[in-house]
DNA sequence: GATATACTTAAGAACAGCTTAAGATTGTCT
DNA sequence: AGACAATCTTAAGCTGTTCTTAAGTATATC
């Protein structure tokens, strides 16, 4: 696992490398934005833990450029402002997530890890295919045998939700949240009848919905 | 918002109270560990600000003692030690941030807000092996020899339970109560059942559940 | 070996999830 | 605005699973 760690504090780089480095990871590290940036662009990394105040080029203008260039790595920002506007900033510039100095080296771990585990990048897949059941992110649709599955927005959105997810339990909470934007709008009996409809609607095609339910837990798609 | 505050120098206890106080926490303070852990435990605070030195119990293994309680209070550690294995201590015991002493009023205040602020993120451990048996707490489920073991909502939440309290004596009230979240609403032969319908599907996938029976006291992972 | 404690099993009660259909809501077209 | 279609929500019945309880069996400790 491949990580890059641009900062140019001495002090706290030297820590964390070799934190990481305990933890498994394989570090290169820099404190030079420029020298980053070529990094970057060439050394295949999973992420990239970028501070914002650097020498040479700053975090954002180096995020921005990496983005510009069609690198979808993902990066940590590090930033010793915690104000919502510079965390908007960041995060505008294509940046996957935000820690404000100072933070405990296990959140850095545990940020690390979520973004790891995010299967799906941020940059736009526009199809996701599981078991021959395709999910067209552009179209809004499902296919399956060559035949295109109307769904309706909420059909489409937990199937959506799901197949973004896969190997993780999706609780009818997290679902409901997903539709509406809001916590707990949608009823569970609601989800269940959308869902319901859906798998038919699958069946009706001659496939099947790869959503399976974990009772008492959720639904997940798995492999 | 609740601060407890945990310091037994009477004369830096006082006026990092009245200076939270002036700020607007509601601060309850002690100088001594035992009479803190109970506090901690019962008191419902949002952060713990806790010395290391302390009489009766010193800071860190009060902080083991409540993450083993499966209390995740955010606690700030302060100490007069900088060295940093004494951090990576007191990380790794479950704290959330750390400070050095001597430290600026103002600072203490910018990390407890920023404490206050980011959601408790250090639970992310995601798998605990012991023996071969892996808890995936991801996908609640149980493994051995590669084999996945469906486990009900009861079954799973007291493995899981017992796998987070490690070399601890954890009892059928203390079970009952990670069920159910109330306390005594599950029957202590209600646990015994679902215990043993556990041990039995880790048997026939061809394990052994590594919780021993501490006849009169309760149940143990032990190593 | 006696006794208390823990384990196992089986049966009924309670519950979660699925399905269907009916009523409510929303949006669109004339 | 009113009518119509599509979609969403809710309710009710059904099924299979899970939980609890209780009675019988096993086991540790004295």
């Amino acid at each position: 696992m491949k990580v890059l760690l641009v900062e140019d504090s001495a002090s706290l780089r030297r820590s964390l490398t070799t934190g990481l480095k305990n933890l498994g990871f394989t570090v290169d590290d820099t404190a030079d934005g420029s020298e980053a940036l070529s990094m970057a662009l060439t050394g295949n990394y999973e992420v990239i833990v970028l501070d914002i105040m650097l020498p040479s080029i700053d975090g954002i203008t180096l995020l921005k450029t990496l983005r510009q260039n069609n690198n979808d790595t993902r990066v940590l920002l590090l930033s010793a402002k915690s104000a919502p506007e510079d965390r908007v900033k960041g995060l505008l510039a294509g940046a996957d997530d935000y820690l404000t100095k100072p933070f405990s080296f296990d959140e850095l771990h545990a940020r690390l890890l979520s973004l790891l585990r995010r299967g799906t990048l941020r940059k736009n897949i526009d199809k996701i295919d599981i078991n021959g059941i395709t999910l067209d992110l552009q179209l809004k649709t499902l296919r399956c045998n060559n035949k295109f599955i109307d769904l309706t927005p909420n059909e489409y959105k937990i199937v959506e939700c799901m197949f973004t997810n896969q190997n993780t339990i999706v609780t009818a909470e997290k679902l409901s949240e997903h539709i509406s934007g809001q916590y707990d709008a949608v009823s569970k009996n609601s989800i269940e009848a959308h869902l319901s409809s859906a798998r038919k609607k699958t069946k009706v095609s001659g496939g099947e919905l790869p959503i399976h339910t974990k009772r008492g837990f959720g639904y997940m798609i798995s492999e």
